[in-house]
DNA sequence: CTCCCGCGTC
DNA sequence: GACGCAGGAG
């Protein structure tokens, strides 16, 4: 396929989820270390839950760098239980309170103000901030123009016929980051929209393809056709 | 029962 | 590539 053939249809593709879902309004999230908890405790994780270990944060005040400081690992496992695996995310919260506390005068704008490569090093070299985690925060926390890559991202594309099963994460962001204009807006929203549809419509087992706005230039629904009680249809069909 | 806006470790 | 992590909603 051409290069601009891609390029054009990774825009319309984005124009009729967009036609579809609406502005996602994305990421939700106050302030910045709000969202980077969010990213952070959303790992493996239905949002909902998230939701409720922040406000959780929040009731006790602790959702500041200080705040993360001053507690015990113990005390912020228990708050944010919600967002299951919570001994592993106490710890990396903390973790990264005590990288800008002690690099950055626990100054979060400072982390936040190096140049999009080091900030993604500086976070991909904390334990339990990996390059999804990480271009979550750099998009929707630094505003850069980064193209976040999650499973959703690859379930679609693989269905839709652009990217081949078992992708690296480096390999699916350059599909995009190459055939995108490199804008933060077009990258936050497109994200977002992938999430709508990864989490309401193309699901892993059984897809509501009916309902989706893309089934016009779907490989995998055109090709499947029959029921989903098969092993094969229940992983790869669409009804 | 399934499914969640993953990562570290081996 | 597999596994541990280890909650809550539908």
């Amino acid at each position: 396929m051409l290069k601009e053939d891609i390029r054009t249809e990774l825009l319309e593709i984005f124009q009729e989820l967009l036609d579809h879902f609406g502005p996602r309004h994305w990421w939700p999230g106050e302030t910045a270390l709000e969202v980077i908890v969010g990213a952070i405790l959303t790992q493996n994780v239905a949002w909902n839950n998230v939701e409720k270990a922040i406000n959780n944060l929040k009731e006790e005040g602790l959702l500041s760098i200080s705040g993360l400081i001053k507690t015990r690992v113990e005390k912020l496992g228990n708050l944010i239980r919600p967002a299951r695996y919570y001994n592993q995310k106490a710890a990396r919260l903390k973790a990264f309170a005590e990288l800008v506390n002690i690099k950055y005068e626990g100054d979060l704008e400072k982390l936040l103000s190096l140049s999009t490569p080091e900030l993604r090093m500086e976070l991909l070299a904390l334990k339990g901030i990996g390059p999804e985690t990480a271009d979550s925060i750099l998009l929707y926390a630094a505003n850069r123009p980064v193209f976040v890559v999650d499973a959703y991202t690859k379930r679609i594309f693989q269905r839709l016929g652009y990217l081949e099963a078992d992708v690296g994460y480096s390999v699916v962001q350059d599909f995009f980051t190459s055939n995108l204009p490199c804008e933060t807006y077009l990258f936050n929203e497109y994200h977002a929209l992938i999430v709508a549809l990864g989490n309401r419509i193309c699901l892993a087992r059984r897809p509501l393809c009916q309902k989706c706005p893309l089934l016009h230039r779907c490989k995998t629904s055109s090709l499947e056709k029959e029921n989903s009680e098969t092993a094969l249809g229940t992983t790869m069909g669409c009804t």
